[in-house]
DNA sequence: CGTTATCCGAAGGCATTTCCTTTAGCTGAA
DNA sequence: TTCAGCTAAAGGAAATGCCTTCGGATAACG
């Protein structure tokens, strides 16, 4: 089978006339080149180089291979090239997997930083969900991600980086005292989001279980697969919803005008950490792996505090 | 250093998503694949699969690889194809040295047959002269040529093709008597061509000892390049020129009107042959060469029957 | 016209590579 | 829990690649 070898002695033979000044540019001896291009024209079954006296004459068949040695030599070289800028992350695709609102702890400063200290390499925050994510993580489809908890598996390093509480929301200010319970949540009205993850959702089953305890079942009235369009219809007072604090804190100023908030009573919580795979991250993940936990944690902090 | 066979199970282990399935694809062993994979991992210093499980997920650096190898792979392909198209003579150059005069005897018709059974090929008819002609040949840098003898060279394969005969031109009828000798040359204004190559030509050699022989030196009054030059200037009656019947019978109806012509005595002939390299003839060359045998013969046996 | 320098090719030997088979360990699914 | 399928590791056989040395041929030079 043709090798690269061949015709990287080839071209040196072809560019310097003679198989000696070949080899010496090539930093081989004399013999190796020419029984490399002997093999060579031995499997393309042809003359490269007709030998005359000393001194070699390419033949039209050297002519007619030139190019295209050129090109495979070259292709090579930028291969290796190509896989060394991956290797840098000059440039090449990070994907990351996220939960499905990560976007409103982090999403879009997340990826101005990475663009930013990276720029050439293309960003992919993938999921909609915590469990789907995990599932893609198992699966090696991803390297990290940051996800919800629980994570049981033990092949995954889980680092936790927020806390977040869930919260009451609601366009009508009598509905938001200070202590709502689950009973008041089996009571009231409410629109829930991820309508397609219901059954896997932490959060939802957070709530489920609570509400259960009251005997009765968590039955939405409305069931929307956005936070925001949740939210959205909350603001218009055709329901109440549930949330997480650091949602609202994310939406700030975006947050639709006449909602409310109060807190749960007993308080739930749930815990988004980093999560990837043992073993070495490859450079991409490792910079938004550290970037996601900085972020996060800075979220964390400044969230307690404002509870505080 | 890279190599081909590395990229060759790189890639197809891409295709079918583990070592196993590129292996049975490849015709090896799943370790032999493995191995390769491995080896151009350590050489990019990257990691292309994450091995997870069962089943390989390749990395970002495959990705980025992927296409490269493809373009190298396929130039190799290529090539080996190019150069089958050299071989098979679909492609290519066909490069042939010829005498000077040449195009009087077969120039156009030559190029013609070899196009027409070779769509595809270029031609190239290269010579000056045939002393040239035959340096190229010595040199490597021309395969095969028809030239005028003698050829002093014992490497190459000379095949005679055609003798022609001298004979005097002029456009006064009244020196064109039965039996002009080597005297009358030498007493005669003469236009003679191949000024260049005065001291090489054959023609111009034979001539030359023959006035010489008379005791007079060959001193051609005017002298030109070019054979049409010399005839188009006889044909003016400025001076008289000696040329080859070939040259006439292939002029044909371009002869210019009022020439004529007389044999010279004693005749002077010269034989044309087709020479080339001991060896293995490529089969470009193989073609023109068989071609220009039998069209020379032809117009030897042609000219001969004229003649008797 | 001989001498010298240069280049190609052949042979023998050494080191490395490549591929095989076998075996063990791991993972996911029934 | 067992079974099937995959990767990885080890050891050995075969081939490949490279080196040095030598011989033959050619071109340049005195």
């Amino acid at each position: 089978m043709l090798s690269l070898h061949q015709l990287r002695c080839f071209l040196a033979t072809l560019e310097h006339g003679s198989f000696t000044a070949a080899a010496s540019a090539l930093g081989y001896a004399q013999p190796s080149i020419s029984e490399q291009v002997r093999l060579l024209e031995q499997q393309l079954d042809t003359t490269l180089f007709r030998r005359v006296g000393r001194g070699l004459v390419p033949t039209e068949a050297a002519r007619a291979l030139q190019p295209h040695a050129s090109v495979a030599l070259a292709a090579v070289d930028e291969a290796g090239r190509a896989v060394a800028s991956v290797r840098e992350l000059l440039t090449g695709t990070v994907r990351f997997g996220v939960f499905r609102t990560a976007r409103f702890y982090l999403a879009a400063d997340l990826v101005a930083d990475v663009l930013q200290r990276h720029p050439g390499v293309r960003v992919e925050l993938v999921g909609q969900n915590s469990a789907e994510v995990l599932e893609h993580l198992r699966k090696g489809r991803l390297e990290a991600a940051v996800i919800a908890l629980p994570v049981e598996d033990e092949n995954m390093v889980v680092t936790p980086v927020l806390r977040d509480e869930l919260v009451y929301v609601s366009a009508d200010p009598a509905r938001l005292h200070a202590r709502i319970t689950a009973a008041d949540l089996a009571a009231a009205q409410l629109v829930l989001p991820d309508a397609s993850w219901r059954e896997t959702d932490t959060t939802r089953r957070q709530l489920a279980q609570a509400v259960q305890r009251t005997g009765h079942p968590l039955r939405p009235r409305i069931e929307v697969e956005d936070t925001e369009t949740a939210l959205d219809i909350a603001a218009r007072g055709l329901a109440d919803t549930v949330t997480w604090r650091g949602v609202l804190h994310g939406l700030g100023d975006r947050l639709p005008a006449g909602l409310g908030w109060a807190p749960l009573r007993p308080a739930m919580y749930e815990t988004f950490a980093v999560v990837h795979r043992e073993g070495e991250l490859s450079p991409a993940s490792r910079v938004v792996v550290d970037l996601v936990t900085a972020r996060m944690r800075g979220l964390d902090r400044a969230m307690r505090a404002r509870t505080a």
